[in-house]
DNA sequence: CATGGTGAAAGGTCTGATGACTTGGGGCGC
DNA sequence: GCGCCCCAAGTCATCAGACCTTTCACCATG
């Protein structure tokens, strides 16, 4: 095993799980950290460098290292990239969690979601309709992000924060770009912000049920776009 | 930012994105790798050793570095850990995903559940019998493994491995010492068999809807204990 | 042809020195 | 006395070099 740095991550997790460690506390300086863990200052780092990417630990220079808020949302932020990393048949599946997760998370939102929030989804709305009143030369990338911060209001209304953090995930580039060129080509972009807008009116009635079954409607009409061109052409674009 | 070692994650993730490094490929060697991104070998090493953490890389002492398999569940696989590390006050966030998720994956397995993974699931409840035939002193420790490994062949059976691997994680440890000991103390351990049996039958009429109910009740079972116990003392117990 | 040894190559670890950055206190000017 | 600036100590970040451990492939030997 790669044995020294596991050592590390291991001995801080359980420093943290002990109690001996809390949120937000600071961890002791590096050498001294080492000796008590038994390795040099080498592996000690590769350990809390990964903890770090994990969300676990912040590092801040010239100051010291730091336990997060171990939230939710903390430490479910890698999730995003590990989502990136998935090739396209397995966006299949990615989706089916998504179907699963958001119209749950719409219902909630529905029960939950505050004047001010509503507010916002509306001006969201509003943008993705200035986009397509344009005509025919719809900007694509705008659309996307219309798309992806509409999602994430909704999973962050619902008031749960597990489910805001992998919606968020999942709802991150995965495939978008390709899937999106999809959807335009076909015409149904308007069908999608048609989509939108009947979930929003859900959301403003406070109706859960409307809320989970227009949610629902919507996110199938994704995969099923998805399962039709998982075959088209990898689109590399980097972030 | 942590620049040096976060420049490392990113250029192995776009040298990945891009195609150039495929599953199971071989990355160059350390000294040549680190000049390619302009870094010495100690960031290099943090940043692998992140990704490696992260199940996207995979070290072989006097062999090299290796890029994984890529998927779902060896990815999602720190999830488990994260969710260890979460506070009683969230474990009911991420019940809720349990309650969402399991009853979906039960449907699932339902349909395309194959005759080995039925047997191996009577079996798993065979010994849960017999640890409840023994009368009063019930092994709590064998009782929650019982627990924990039904429950996840059920998501390995529903043959999505997103599922399956985020069903993994939140199925885990959390917080599970102290909820079963609640569930002990209010004899509410046969019930759970009982519940467990009654998703077996479903599973073997291979009628997802009737699995999908069972995995429901279930849950949500398990959800009202656990928001009845958040208050009670944590127990410590290192793995 | 099979088998065992041997050495090159790769990751793993340790050490020391240096740079970059933050923080807090002391000194200086007003 | 008050406030501002500057510096020095502490901490993480990085680099460089050396050595250890493990793996694999080649080759010599039987």
């Amino acid at each position: 095993m790669g044995s020294r740095s596991n050592v590390v991550i291991d001995g801080i997790r359980q420093m943290i799980t002990s109690g001996e460690l809390m949120a937000g506390s600071r961890l002791p300086v590096e050498r001294e950290l080492g000796a008590r863990l038994g390795v040099s200052r080498g592996p000690l780092r590769e350990g809390v460098r990964a903890l770090v990417v994990l969300g676990v630990l912040e590092t801040r220079q010239g100051d010291g290292t730091y336990v997060t808020s171990l939230e939710p949302g903390q430490l479910l932020e890698p999730l995003g990239m590990l989502a990136e990393l998935q090739s396209p048949e397995n966006s299949v599946h990615l989706l089916a969690v998504r179907r699963v997760l958001e119209p749950e998370a719409a219902a909630h939102a529905a029960l939950r979601i505050s004047d001010d929030e509503l507010a916002e989804a509306r001006r969201i709305l509003e943008r993705g309709e200035a986009i397509l009143s344009v005509g025919d030369d719809i900007d694509l990338e705008a659309t996307i992000d219309v798309d992806t911060e509409f999602h994430r209001l909704i999973a962050t209304a619902s008031g749960n924060p597990a489910f805001a953090a992998i919606i968020d995930a999942l709802v991150g580039r995965t495939a978008r770009a390709r899937l999106w060129r999809a959807i335009h080509q076909h015409g149904a972009v308007h069908d999608t912000q048609r989509e939108h807008r009947a979930i929003l009116d859900a959301l403003e009635a406070h109706d859960p049920d409307r809320a989970r079954i227009r949610m629902s409607v919507h996110v199938l009409g994704v995969e099923d776009y998805t399962e039709r061109h998982v075959d088209e052409q990898p689109v590399d674009d980097v972030d």
